[in-house]
Parts: C-alpha cells; structure tokens; sequence
DNA sequence: GCCTGCAAACTTGTATACAAGCCTGTAAGC
DNA sequence: GCTTACAGGCTTGTATACAAGTTTGCAGGC
C-alpha cells in the first residue's frame, strides 16, 4: 500500500519464492536502506510485515534473518498445506474452462523450463503453481495465505530437501488438473493430498537447520574423546551465513 | 515479541475478537501511545502488524480504522474458512481423548454463558471454538491463521448480522463434536460446512457497510424530493464512529 | 441564506538522533 | 599456552522532530 515500503516487502518476499534469497541470510536494516534508497524507518516496516507474515525473524539486536524453519515448524507447514489444499478442491463446486486453461498453460510452462533445465526459474514455477490453483479457485485471502505457505516451503526444501525430483513434482501438477478436468475434484484432492506427502517426505529433516549439524558428524564419529562437546555446547542462536560483503 | 509492541497489537485483536471494538472504529496513534504509555514509533509497528493481519487499515494521513469489510470481503472470508475448517477436520485422521474432553468443556462453557445471558463473553465464545478446535488439531500456523479469520468474521458479523442465533451456534458445535466423538470426521466436516454456510445465511449483506446506508433508509421512501441526492453524495470515504473523547 | 475560499489544528509519513545490547578482537593474567 | 576481562565497533530499539496532507471551522462574497 505504501508506495516503497511495499516494494521492499515484495521485493524481499518474491525473492524468496524464487529461491534467491537463502535461509538464514542476514538482512540488516542500513544495508537494505542503502538498498532501496530508503531510510531505516521504511526498511524496518517492510520487516515487521514480513516477520508477521512468517517470513523473517528478529534476533535481539543482532539482525532481521530469512526464517530457517525447524523440522517441527516444517511438519506444521506441510500439515497446513495440506490442509488448506485439498480443503480448497474438496469445497469448490465446478471448474470453468478458463481456469482450466490457465492452470494447463501453467502446467505446459513448468514442463517447458524443466525440459530447458532452467533450474532458477523452476523451483519458482513449481511453487507457483499451488499460488496460482488458490488464486484461480478462491478468493485473494486465500491466495495471501497460500502464498506465504509457500514461501515458508520454498524455505524449508532449501534447507532440507537433498534431490529436487522437478519432473515428479510437475507430473503431480498434470495429473491434479487432469482430474479437474475430468470433474473428478475428490481425486484432485487425493492427488493433492499425496503431491504434498511426496514432498514432505522426501525432506530430510533430521539435518541441516544450524550448519554446525554437518561439522558435528564430521567430527564426532572419528575422534569422540573429550573434545567433541566443547563445539556443539557454543549454543549459537542465529548462525546467519552473511552473503555479501 | 517485543515487551509493549506485542501487547498493543494482542490487546486490540483480543478486544476485536470479544466484540469490544467496533468496526469503523478510529484507533489513533497518539491516542493509543498515551493510552499505552508508549510513543507512537510502538503502536505504528502494532497497526502495522495488524494490518498485515487484515484486521486494520490506515488511510493516508487520516487514521488507522478497524476493518469494515466489504459484502465481497465478506463472502472471502467465509469461504475461506470454510475451507480451511473442513479441510482440517477432514485430513486429521484421529482425534485424542484430551482433545475431546477440552472440546467438550469449550462448548459446555457457551452452553453456560448463553443460559446465564452474558452476551458480551458469548460471541468470543462462539468463535473461541473454531480457534479451539485448530489448536487442538492443527498446529500454531494453523491456529494463529484462523484466529486471523476468525477476527475478521467477528467485525463481519458486527455489521450484517442481523440476529445473532448464539443457541443454533452452540448446537452445531455440540454436534460437530458429537461427530468427531463418533469417530465420523466426514460427518464433522460437513457438518461444520453446514455450520459456516448457516452463519453466513444469517447475515444481510445487502446493509450496513457504512452508517449513511441506514440514514438513507430514514430519509428516501418518506421525502423523495429534490433534497435527498444532497446527503449521500458527501462521498464519506471511511466514516469511523469515533467512541472516547 | 448559501456557497466558496482560506487558514488553523490535527493526523500520519519519514527521517534522524541517541540509547542499549551484542559480537569481535585484543591484551593482560594465570 | 590458555583462559578471561575489556574496549571498540556495529546493529537494533525507541523516541523525537519535522514535513506533508486532511479535515474542520470561519469569514467573506454572491
């Protein structure tokens, strides 16, 4: 609504979608001020929104993060997905040939960047697509909510998902508008329901979240005398790979 | 999080969801700063939050306003909700004993408060129950989105309910959770489908979203004269009833 | 009497200043 | 050599000051 503070806002959430911003990523507030050409104030209003929205979180004096969701806190999103989801091709009544259309156009251009092995651009398709399904099916609250689902998902693959399966997943995508074409909105929502088992289930959560889990293995098998607790017991709140600079 | 911000920011959604403040309704910053005993940099961050939550809105250098929503708004929002509430009841796939007894209790408690006549705590009831039951099935994100839904249903109910049917209400909780005792947590979903779609019906959406609609009302079908067009052409773009001072 | 134009009061929008806490690197002590 | 204490720099937290726009009330002209 606001003229630039709303843009930082977008431009930072939309960033995520995309995969170009990473988990843990430190934001601090002169830096995007710097940024935008804007001041602290209008940097700050862009965050508080953002961390409403789930997106960034705060450390007390240390910085605005990217949000790295615990396995917990991914299984909570997954749920609300799914949820929310197959809810939204559960209550819809009938599908019109427009938004069928669309839906395979979308469908037709994720096929398409994976064919090119456009890496960037996919992982965005492939989560626009659920933004879009809301967005042609429900209403714009709807749409909101799926939207930061997704961002919060986009966040959580980047941190513990090890193969990306792109193709599986767009597959998935053709056979949910196939049987919405087919009428058949139970089984989209079926479909649905497994698309996103599939995804949750092929993260590995029991890795990753703070970057010293990779060096703890690295250590503690080899040598486990009296060393090994003295790393692990740095307590380290918000590890935060700074990128630039 | 923060100390004082947050409480700002609960204080007037908890406020809004008891049914303690109106729609329409002004909230100023300096007001609100004396009020709280901050300064205004704190309460724009709450209204800025809360904003993002769907539950204020800011017009340009006139004021932050509680959310009226629109007819449309209005017909979002229950579909929303009804997606997300069947959807949920429908994906769970086993309900705990301690979730029924709480829920159970909850509805125990509406009984009470409707008996005894304490309208004020039994619309915060009737929607506590909604966010009661996403707690106690769903998760935090789950909970927290409803809650947001359910504010936002609260102010909507303000302005087009006409009557407010709290005893049916209650009854359809009762049986919601009759069914999900029953183990039958299709018949719960639909059940709870049937139950929005009722409260949605009860509204009038044809009324209310600003006060002049009831002035017009007074003024047109008695004197139809050339005075009439005078009054609602004041354009009045968001008319706030404002309640102290 | 009614309309128009203007000015004062009030409100939010934005930036800036300063306070407070966290992290890092360095130097002193054991 | 290793640990501990401390200082400096850096970052956020909060308040305040000023700019910009909106509303309201009043006075003047028709």
């Amino acid at each position: 609504m606001n003229p630039a503070s709303a843009n930082i806002e977008e431009a930072i959430l939309s960033a995520i979608l995309a995969g170009r911003i990473n988990p843990g990523t430190r934001l601090g507030e002169q830096k995007l001020a710097d940024l935008f050409g804007v001041s602290r104030t209008r940097v700050r209003e862009a965050m508080m929104r953002l961390e409403t929205r789930g997106v960034v979180q705060v450390s007390a004096r240390r910085g605005w993060f990217v949000v790295e969701p615990s396995a917990e806190e991914a299984r909570e999103a997954f749920q609300t997905r799914r949820v929310i989801e197959t809810g939204l091709l559960q209550t819809v009544r009938e599908v019109s040939p427009a938004v069928l259309k669309s839906l395979r156009e979308h469908v037709a251009i994720e096929r398409a960047a994976i064919e090119t092995g456009d890496v960037s651009s996919r992982a965005c398709l492939l989560g626009d697509f659920h933004i879009h399904l809301a967005d042609a099916l429900g209403n714009r609250l709807l749409t909101e909510i799926i939207r930061d689902l997704t961002a919060r998902t986009t966040l959580i693959s980047m941190l513990y998902q090890p193969t990306e399966k792109a193709e599986e997943s767009s597959h998935d995508h053709e056979d949910i508008v196939a049987a919405m074409e087919a009428g058949d909105l139970a089984r989209a929502a079926r479909l649905m329901d497994e698309h996103i088992g599939k995804v949750e289930a092929g993260l590995d959560l029991t890795a990753k979240p703070d970057p010293l889990a990779g060096l703890r293995e690295l250590l503690s098998p080899s040598t486990f005398a009296g060393n090994a607790p003295s790393v692990p017991h740095h307590h380290t709140p918000a590890p935060s790979f700074e990128k630039e600079d």
